[in-house]
DNA sequence: TGCGATTTAATCGCATACGATTTATATAGA
DNA sequence: TCTATATAAATCGTATGCGATTAAATCGCA
C-alpha cells in the first residue's frame, strides 16, 4: 500500500498518466466506431451531433457546442457538412438574427434510428453496471477538470 | 432502480454515451493542461511524445507509435517539430535504413523534467486511490476497444 | 434616439488523426 | 543471384479542435 511515493512527477511513466488513458481510449473508441459510422457515412463527431440534435428541436449553435464541449469555430464548418448530406437544417432565428438554429431533418432522424450502437457495448468488455459507474466517474472527471479550467482562465 | 429500461439504445441520451464521456474527459484535459503547456511551448501530443521518449532511448517511430496508439502518418509531421525545436534527434537506423530512431536531446530531457504535472492532480479532483483506480478502469476499457477493433478488423 | 460595448457565428491558420498511397529498404524463395 | 513480396516511414487529402479575428446583430445606457 501507501503508493505515496516521493518519485518526482516528472519520473512517472506515460502508462500511469490519467490524461493519456483518456487520451488514447478515445483514439481506440474511435477506431471501435469506425465501420459503424463508415456505413453510415458519418464521422465520428458528426455522429455526435446527431445525437445530440436528436434530443431537443432547435437548438442554437452555442447551445449545440454546451452539450458537446465544443464552439462555433469547430461546429459551424461540422453542420455545414451534414447540412450538405440533408441531415440538417441550419437557419437564422428571426427573434434574433446573430444565432442560428439548427434542427435534424426527416432524414437526420431516419439516420439517427438506424445509429444504434447496441453492439458496441460487448467491445467496452464491461457489463452494464461497471459501463455506467465508469461512464459516470468519467463525466464527474470532466467536470471537475472543466471547473478548474474556467477557474484558471479568467 | 431496474434502470434495464426497454427503450431503444436509438433513444439513449448522449450524457449516457460512455463514448462521449471519454471524448468530452479528453477535451477537457487538454483545455487542464493549456496553460502548462503554453508555458512550455508544447501541444498536448507533443507533451505526450516527450514523456513516451523519455522512458526509453532510441525508439523507432513504430515502438513510440505502439506506445502512443499513433503511426507514422501522425507521428512523422509531430516528431519533426519536435526535431525543429531542438528536442528530439530522428536518425535512421544503420542496421535498418528503413527505421528512423528517435531520442531526446539534452533540450528535450530538460524539458521533460520541467514538464511536472502535479498540479493537475488537484484539477481533477480526485483522491490519489480513486485516481488510480479510475486510470486503470480506462486503461482496461481501451485495450478492450483495441482488441475488440482489431478482431473486427480482418 | 444614438452609439459604444457585447454577443453570436463565421472565418482563418495551425496542429493533430487517419485512410490511402508512395518510396526506400530488406527479406524470401526460385 | 534475381525478383516478388513485405515492411517502415513519409506524403497527401480530408476532417476535426482551437486560438484569434471578423462581421453582423443586439443591448445598454446616457
Amino acid at each position: 500500500m501507501a503508493p505515496k511515493s516521493e518519485k518526482t512527477q516528472s519520473n512517472r511513466r506515460l502508462a500511469d498518466f490519467l490524461c493519456f488513458a483518456v487520451y488514447s481510449a478515445n483514439l481506440a473508441f474511435g477506431r471501435a466506431y469506425k465501420p459503424l459510422l463508415d456505413h453510415l457515412g458519418l464521422t465520428y463527431p458528426q455522429y455526435i451531433a446527431i445525437v445530440a440534435l436528436s434530443e431537443e428541436d432547435n437548438q442554437t449553435v452555442s447551445s449545440l457546442g454546451e452539450k458537446m464541449f465544443l464552439e462555433s469555430n469547430t461546429l459551424t464548418p461540422l453542420l455545414k457538412k451534414l447540412e450538405a448530406m440533408g441531415y440538417v437544417r441550419r437557419q437564422r432565428a428571426v427573434e434574433d438574427e446573430r444565432q442560428v438554429v439548427v434542427s435534424l431533418t426527416e432524414a437526420g432522424r431516419r439516420l439517427r434510428e438506424k445509429a444504434t450502437t447496441t453492439n458496441l457495448l460487448k467491445a467496452t468488455g464491461l457489463d452494464p453496471e461497471d459501463f455506467r459507474k465508469l461512464q459516470r466517474s468519467v463525466v464527474t472527471l470532466r467536470d471537475n477538470l472543466i471547473d478548474a479550467a474556467s477557474e484558471s482562465g479568467e
